[in-house]
DNA sequence: AACTCGGGGCA
DNA sequence: TGCCCAGAGTT
C-alpha cells in the first residue's frame, strides 16, 4: 500500500464518483430475520450471493429457527448447501452455531459483535454484516473487495482489516456507510479487480493512489 | 503469513 | 481446462 493519503476534498470527490457509478447499490442478501441473515452470510463465504439465495429460498421453507436446524444431521445439511461450496465445514459450523444459539442465547442471535465472532464460522466480516444490517449498529463489513478497493483508492490506508474499518468509518459520512460498502464491492467486482484491474476504463483513475 | 476448504459458473 | 468466488479456521 502507498503511504500517501487523500485530503478531505479528494475523499469527497472519490465518494461522489462512486455514488454516481453505483447509486442505489445494495446487498442481494436481503434478510430481515437476524438468524436467516446470519446463516445466509455464513454461506456467502467464497460464494456468490445469487447462489446463496437459491439455496436459502428452499432451505428456509423447511427450517427456519436454530432449533429446527438442529433436526438436521451434518450430512443432511451438507446436501442442502452443497452448491455454496466448503459445505463440510459450513455444515458443521452452522449446526454448532445453532447449538450455541439454543443453549446459550435462548434461540436468539446475540447483538454483540464479540459474541457473534465466538460462533463457529462467524468472523469479523460476518459479524459486522449482522450487527449493521439487522441490529442498526455502527459497523462497516470489510471483505476482500472492500479492503482492496478502499486501500487502492485511498479511502483507507492500511494492511490491517481493523484499521481499514476505522479509516472507512472516519472517511465516509455515517448515513452513507451501508451504500458505500456496496459501491466498493461493485467497483471491485466489475472494475477494480484483484488480478486484472481495469484501470484504463476506470473513471476514478485520475485520483487513484494505486494507478499513480 | 501461508495454507486449506469446494462446487459451480464462465471464458 | 483453468480461474474465480460478499471468508474463516488452523498451523
Amino acid at each position: 500500500m502507498k503511504k500517501e493519503k487523500l485530503n478531505k476534498n479528494e475523499i469527497k470527490e472519490v465518494l461522489s464518483k462512486l455514488e454516481e457509478l453505483y447509486k442505489g447499490a445494495k446487498s442481494e442478501l436481503e434478510y430481515e430475520n437476524p438468524f436467516q441473515l446470519l446463516i445466509a452470510t455464513i454461506l456467502a463465504a467464497q460464494c456468490t450471493d445469487k447462489r446463496v439465495n437459491q439455496v436459502t429460498a428452499k432451505l428456509f421453507e423447511h427450517y427456519q429457527t436454530p432449533a429446527e436446524f438442529l433436526e438436521l444431521t451434518e450430512e443432511e445439511l451438507g446436501v442442502w448447501i452443497k452448491s455454496c461450496g466448503f459445505y463440510n465445514s459450513k455444515s458443521r459450523n452452522i449446526l454448532e452455531t445453532c447449538r450455541i444459539l439454543v443453549d446459550k442465547y435462548n434461540g436468539e442471535v446475540p447483538q454483540v459483535r464479540e459474541e457473534l465472532m465466538e460462533l463457529p464460522g462467524v468472523g469479523r466480516k460476518t459479524a459486522n454484516v449482522v450487527i449493521s444490517n439487522v441490529f442498526s449498529q455502527p459497523a462497516i463489513a470489510v471483505d476482500t473487495h472492500v479492503f482492496r478497493v478502499s486501500n487502492r483508492l485511498g479511502l483507507a490506508n492500511s494492511d490491517d482489516v481493523f484499521k481499514t474499518e476505522e479509516d472507512l468509518m472516519k472517511n465516509i459520512p455515517k448515513n452513507k456507510w451501508s451504500e458505500a460498502h456496496h459501491w466498493l464491492i461493485y467497483h471491485g467486482r466489475r472494475v477494480c479487480k484483484a488480478r486484472k484491474p481495469q484501470c484504463e476504463i476506470c473513471t476514478l483513475n485520475d485520483q487513484c493512489l494505486y494507478y499513480k
